[in-house]
DNA sequence: GCCGACATCACCCGAAGGGGTGAGCCGGGG
DNA sequence: CCCCGGCTCACCCCTTCGGGTGATGTCGGC
């Protein structure tokens, strides 16, 4: 038979057991090691072919996040599924950070934890209803180029403001769009006073707080 | 009865029909209001309580993000769930930032789909696993704070670097740290030396790009 | 043709910032 | 005990910057 192959980490040895029988029961899955631990568990990947390992994120002896993320490392084709008590906002983040395709939280009925194996042993990815929630509010705060941040400001002033948010000194300036510095300066001096800003920092500061650059974005 | 009051919104008349079918087979589910498109979504949004929409994002007539950030807007307490054919990445992420409390792809089946529904209205979210993996790859590549890129600071220089970074000149911060302006501009020359920057707006820029400061950390 | 918006430049001023040097004070470790 | 690192402050110097005022030229629209 060749069913998806799953490892059970969790330091809890009657969990460990209840969850191999809820898997087991399903046709497609075949639970083929369980360990007490993330050193064990990484032995384990070292060694054989495993397509997912279900992982509980709190652990003695190497940590959850840790462990999945040495896992990901070392086998990159298996697929780590945390599975936990709380769906802590930090750990979630701090373990998909780490590579894990999914989370649930144990409170996962038996039929959807069968599914969510299937599913990131397939390639996808499972999230808990509860885990959901918070990784879209995550979403919800990251990047949006905020257009408008930039009203009122000439084309020529919109330029300006660019070099400035990059850390140009008012000569560099001058240098780089051949102009005097006079000149720069009575455009740095409208930027300012249109964008209500106190003097270049701040300009810098409002184009990182705006998306108007972002990370990465330095290279010139 | 009380069940779950969700409305349809679709521009297929048949797979409206066939939604209604599958859901209204779930006894804590019932479909009250069906539409063809966003804007006719809206209004019964203003006239009626509703506790899911059960959102395509293609359709004629205003988009479904559109139709969703509207929703959100006039009605925080109904939830809006997206239904698609395709886990198209963009769409994805604006359905998000719209407010949408979750994204299924058109494959899901039926009991997922009510259950998806439940969880939805009881303020959770749910994510096709398709789109999950996109959200996913997303939170991967957001922010991390870096530590290291204030190496060799001391305490109090990192203190200092702090409000350079938000934009604090040097009266500022001699009156928010009690110092004498003499000393703050000794800790400053230390900071920008230490760390090998030219100017204060280099320091800015430092603490945006390595994620020391983040979007939103300004109100202080 | 006139006017307003934009871009260019000039000159002046005072404030703020960056750099150098030196010095006193404290606390912990050799 | 003394020395060193961290924190504090002082003075001096020069550059950069922000702000004020005003002048020129060009373009497009009324």
């Amino acid at each position: 038979m060749t069913g998806i192959r799953v490892m059970l980490v969790d330091d809890q040895e009657l969990l460990r057991a209840s969850l191999r029988t809820v898997l087991s029961a399903d046709e497609r899955i075949e639970v083929t090691h369980d360990v007490a631990n993330g050193g064990d568990a990484i032995e384990v990947v070292r060694r054989h072919r495993l397509d997912v390992v279900l992982m509980d994120i709190r652990m003695p002896r190497m940590d959850g996040v840790a462990a999945t993320a040495e896992i990901v490392r070392i086998a990159p084709a298996t697929r780590v599924l945390m599975l936990t008590t709380f769906d802590d906002d930090e750990l979630v983040v701090a373990a998909i950070r780490a590579g894990a395709s999914g989370y649930l939280t144990k409170d996962v009925r038996p039929a959807a934890l069968a599914q969510a194996v299937c599913d990131v042993a397939s390639g996808t990815s499972a999230l808990a209803p509860g885990v959901a929630a918070t990784i879209l509010d995550l979403v919800r705060q990251v990047p949006m180029r905020r257009t408008g941040a930039l009203d009122g400001l000439t084309p020529r002033e919109v330029e300006i403001f660019g070099l400035l948010a990059r850390g140009r000194s008012n000569s560099e300036i001058c240098a780089e769009l051949v102009l005097s510095e006079n000149t720069v300066k009575s455009h740095v001096r409208a930027v300012l006073q249109k964008l209500d800003l106190r003097d270049r920092v701040h300009a810098v500061i409002h184009a990182y707080e705006n998306g108007l650059v972002g990370r990465g974005e330095l290279p010139d």
